[in-house]
DNA sequence: CTCCTTCCCTAACAAGTGTTTGGTAGGTTA
DNA sequence: TAACCTACCAAACACTTGTTAGGGAAGGAG
């Protein structure tokens, strides 16, 4: 992705005789050790739960099973977890984004798409997502998180070009502001991560159907 | 509210030189001084910035202009400005739902009044809001803020029974699954004091009124 | 066997945290 | 004037935080 293709800032020193750093040129070092996989997602899911300030290295070392100073030998510090979980989420979501894109579909049926693709990806790393609802606002002024930013840019460009759009084709209303309309559309997606929980009794899927037949058509019954 | 009727842990002695303390039976002591109002307001504003643990009483102090060490002669903890800050927009906040369900109305009308009364409060207590957005999911767990999860129940009873009575008069489809439609409009409405500045180009009327009309008539155009 | 790598532990450090204590300038009251 | 209250400061305390340094057990490679 060509808004992530940022270099960690690594300011101690890379003693090279750990593998906790990435390599040089952007991405995890090398094949990501299924270990170093683990401990994400556990880091993850207590950051999802408690915030990642209230969250101490303490805390996600006891849930996974090993100490604190532990966790040093598989990363820079707590901040660079932090970093890895967002990147590596945003990436796997701009490949779908992209995908969608790269079908392209006309306006009503991109919308479609794009929330079906967004409940999936929900679906997949819903610790993440939780995790850049609560933090992405104050960590996007920090340097190191600046692809928050980007990304967010990029994000609303495509959301709200393709209301637009749909606006000018005559598939959706003209008389809605577009960007009140946006965000309503991308809050409530998002949002879902909160109370979402995978092998639930709705599926992505049909999560998506549900939320798309009640955003295009209204609850009220029509007279 | 029944629901705030709690007494505020104070593990402290109670010496009864300072006026730090609430008095004994719920609500803040007196008429609640100005110079209270306006820190509680600059505190619940950096909270809602940096989130709640990722602010330092210092910051506060810093920015209400004065040194951390003097906040407490006002308050008993940083934790209680949290308390105070969300019980007092609690109140306010269910103050209003109260006096829309006094009027009686029918589900399709209630449910408008409700939307509007919800922006009104997100005008008014923004940073209340924010925060309790992103904090109220894990304050829940603690004892001192079980008043959170109790609003939570009777503000799902009071969404959720309204959705479910509109549909049992016919003003709303009776394909769409209820709990998933009342948490799609719970989100969309409160996640826009994320975003929402007061001053800013809608009032919180313009906004309910985009916002009803999206929800309940959709956003595709009719065929 | 020895060497080396992987993965973890023990033990500590320095910085930052919320909070307390004692004091004090300035205004109000007696 | 003297006593008192309000609202703050200055300085420290106890504790938690992220992080580091050095060492050691297990196991495969030569």
């Amino acid at each position: 992705m060509a808004d992530n293709d940022r270099v960690p800032t690594n300011s101690r020193t890379d003693s090279s005789k750990t593998r906790n750093s990435k390599a040089a040129h952007g991405k995890p070092a090398g094949p990501a050790p299924a270990r170093r996989r683990e401990l994400l997602a556990t880091a993850a899911e207590v950051f999802a739960a408690q915030g990642y300030n209230a969250t101490t290295v303490r805390r996600i070392a006891d849930e996974a099973g090993l100490l604190a100073g532990s966790l040093y030998y598989h990363f820079d510090s707590k901040e660079s977890m932090l970093d890895e979980i967002l990147s590596t989420f945003l990436d796997e979501l701009w490949a779908g984004y992209d995908a969608v894109l790269a079908a392209g579909l006309g306006p009503s049926e991109t919308l479609q798409a794009l929330v079906t693709e967004s409940f999936r990806e929900i679906d997949r790393h819903r610790p993440a997502v939780a995790i850049y609802q609560k933090e992405s606002r104050h960590l996007a002024a920090q340097p190191r998180f600046a692809y928050l930013a980007a990304s967010q840019r990029r994000f609303e460009k495509l959301w709200l070009g393709t209301l637009e759009r749909g606006v000018a084709e005559g598939a959706f209303r003209a008389d809605l502001d577009a960007r009140l309309t946006y965000r309503f559309v991308r809050d409530t997606v998002w949002v879902a991560a909160s109370w979402y929980r995978p092998g639930g009794r709705h599926h992505p899927e049909e999560i998506a159907r549900q939320y798309l037949s009640m955003v295009l058509d209204g609850i009220a019954v029509r007279t």
